[in-house]
DNA sequence: GGCACCGCTGCCGTTTTTTCAGGAAAAAA
């Protein structure tokens, strides 16, 4: 499989090398593709190339395939190091900077001979860049800029919630052949859904834990076995993420579990409640009085014995949760069963890839009674946003569908750009033709704080507005959210009785968790979408129900729960 | 440069605005 790896990364450093050439870019995606499809063939690629069989490999053809041909038999390319020759290839990494562009990492590289992230920063730093003709002190200082933030973000080893539980079902589908196993469940931050995810915490029970700890070391996603004990392994993932199995005794699983799941906060917020009673709660188990140890083969037991209520693993962040539930006023948390549909979805008709009817038929098909279209409004070009007369083409069609339906229905909505001034993309007698209406803002992100907290204050002031849809902006691992004033803004969604959407799409969840919190606390209402652009998309609410769970969201809470007759009189009301 | 589906070809992601610098890069879904 090593000649896979290195025909890939020889094809890998091609397509970047060509790419800093400013090659034509259908022929950089095509060595990118042949080196993704090498990396993931099956077979052994020499096999392939005896047998003359390198052309079957997908998106290998004459060319590529006389580049791999050469690899395998001198063990070097002529193009790679005609390549290399001109540019060096430390150059890519600045130009995969976001904010660093190709023609402006090439001319510093000309200019001054510097050619990796370091000697880009020195260079920066000694304002050697502002005096490169074609840049000045502003570019410079950009520059500057996106390597700090580039640094911060490869400190970030942490993956989003949604990449980590796809990992987590790998293994634990692994876990099912594997007959020494009793019981296993996914522990940490991961159990609680945390949108970033550092390592996977897996909890199990063993009839033959030697048998079950060599099963999780010998997986097919296993890469590296980085620790190996009689009750415990870790290892590194083919997808760079570590997970970490705990073997533990079966009549006191359920304490386990919860000290394994976290968080931290609450888990001293437990022991603090068992001291306060009397008894002790510690790493090394649970003593009733101090003294008699108590063991709990279900987690329901340990909280019981500490005179609470059952707290749910998206809780437990030592937000107040111990307080509520040693009162009985925890939430009763929002379930992706409660939901009844799902109001921001894309089409085709913009950046979506799915026509209205199959959206419609995947949404009835998830049990939902309605779905509302929200395609992009005329000035978000890039998602090819509906003129006027698209949208109105395109309500028309939702009629004549709706026509067609019986027990569901499509409500005719807008994702309508939030412009820089406040004002909405779309004029009012467009708008209340709609059903509803969810505001967005998609442009000029890096508005100072109260530019962008009025310009959203003004949209959630339109009577026609029912819905803010990610209201920060911001992307997990890769874009900060805008310095939007949270707190102002839902104090404008109360006062105007605008509704603020938890985008389940997986990298967004946005609102955060805690803004859920906040809106929640402030009796403000949520609306779980997915932001859908494709029928797969629709699964995606999973993620957005618990990110809202982890912010307390309750049913009544959420706009989507309700019935079709309700959402529409709501939407009416407001 | 690869590929699909027939011919010697066209498609594969696109379009506009903002920003910095004086034409061009980067950002937005």
């Amino acid at each position: 499989m090593k000649k896979n790896d290195e025909v890939s990364a020889v094809l890998y450093d091609i397509s970047r090398l060509l790419e800093l050439e400013g090659e034509e870019a259908y022929r950089i995606r095509a060595y990118r593709k042949a080196s993704q499809s090498v990396s993931s063939l099956e077979g052994d690629i020499e096999e392939y190339y005896k047998e003359g069989r390198l052309r079957d490999i997908p998106g290998v053809g004459p060319s590529i395939g006389s580049v791999i041909e050469e690899l395998l038999r001198t063990g070097r390319s002529g193009l790679l190091e005609t390549l290399k020759k001109e540019t060096p290839l430390e150059l890519y990494e600045v130009i995969e900077v976001p904010g660093i562009g190709r023609k402006t990492a090439l001319k510093v590289h000309r200019a001054l001979g510097v050619a990796t992230i370091e000697e880009f920063r020195d260079a920066a730093r000694s304002h050697r860049i502002r005096r490169i003709k074609g840049l000045g002190d502003k570019v410079e200082k950009k520059i500057l800029d996106a390597l700090d933030r580039h640094n911060k973000a490869l400190s970030e080893t942490r993956i989003p919630v949604f990449r980590a539980s796809a990992i987590a079902a790998e293994i634990m589908g692994y876990f099912k052949d594997c007959e020494g196993l009793a019981q296993a469940d996914v522990a940490g931050s991961l159990r609680r859904r945390a949108p970033m995810i550092g390592d996977i915490d897996i909890v199990a029970a063993a009839h033959d834990p030697a048998e079950v700890i060599d099963c999780f070391c010998n997986m097919p996603i296993t890469r590296i076995v980085k620790d190996r004990g009689e009750h415990h392994a870790e290892i590194t993932t083919r997808y760079r993420v570590d997970a970490k199995l705990k073997i533990v005794s079966r009549d006191n699983y359920g304490l386990r579990l919860a000290l394994n799941t976290g968080s931290k906060a609450h888990l001293r917020e437990l022991e603090k409640r068992a001291m306060a009673r009397g008894d002790r709660l510690s790493k090394e188990g649970f003593y009733k009085g101090g003294e008699e140890k108590v063991k709990f083969p279900r987690e329901e037991g340990l909280y019981r014995a500490l005179g609470l209520e059952y707290i749910p693993p998206e809780l437990r962040e030592g937000r107040g949760e111990v307080d509520a539930a040693a009162k009985g006023t925890l939430p009763d948390l929002i379930t992706v069963e409660d939901i009844r549909g799902d109001l921001h979805v894309h089409t085709e008709w913009s950046d979506g890839s799915s026509s209205i009817q199959d959206m419609a038929m995947a949404a009835r098909a998830k049990g939902y009674e309605y779905v509302a279209i929200c395609d992009h409004s005329k000035s978000l070009h890039i998602a090819n946003g509906l003129s006027i007369e698209r949208l109105r083409d395109q309500m028309a069609e939702i009629d004549r569908l709706n026509d067609t339906l019986e027990n569901f229905t499509i409500l005719k909505g807008s994702e309508v750009d939030i412009m820089p001034d406040g004002s909405l993309d779309l004029p009012d007698d467009v708008l209340e033709d709609l059903d509803i209406v969810v505001g967005s803002v998609h442009t000029q992100l890096r508005q100072d704080a109260d530019v962008v907290t009025r310009r959203v204050i003004n949209a959630l002031e339109n009577e026609h507005l029912t819905i803010l849809a990610h209201p920060t902006s911001r992307i997990l691992g890769r874009r900060e959210p805008t310095a939007i004033d949270i707190d102002r803004v839902i104090e404008a969604a109360k006062e105007n009785n605008k509704v603020l959407e938890v985008n389940a799409y997986p990298d967004r969840l946005d609102l955060s968790d805690e803004h859920v919190k906040k809106a929640m606390d402030a009796g403000v209402m949520v609306s779980i979408d997915t932001d859908s652009h494709g029928i797969a998309e629709l699964d995606y609410m999973e993620f957005g129900v618990n990110n809202a769970r982890r912010g307390w969201a309750t049913k009544a809470r959420v706009l989507n729960t309700l019935s079709t007759g309700a959402l529409l009189e709501y939407i009416e009301r407001y």
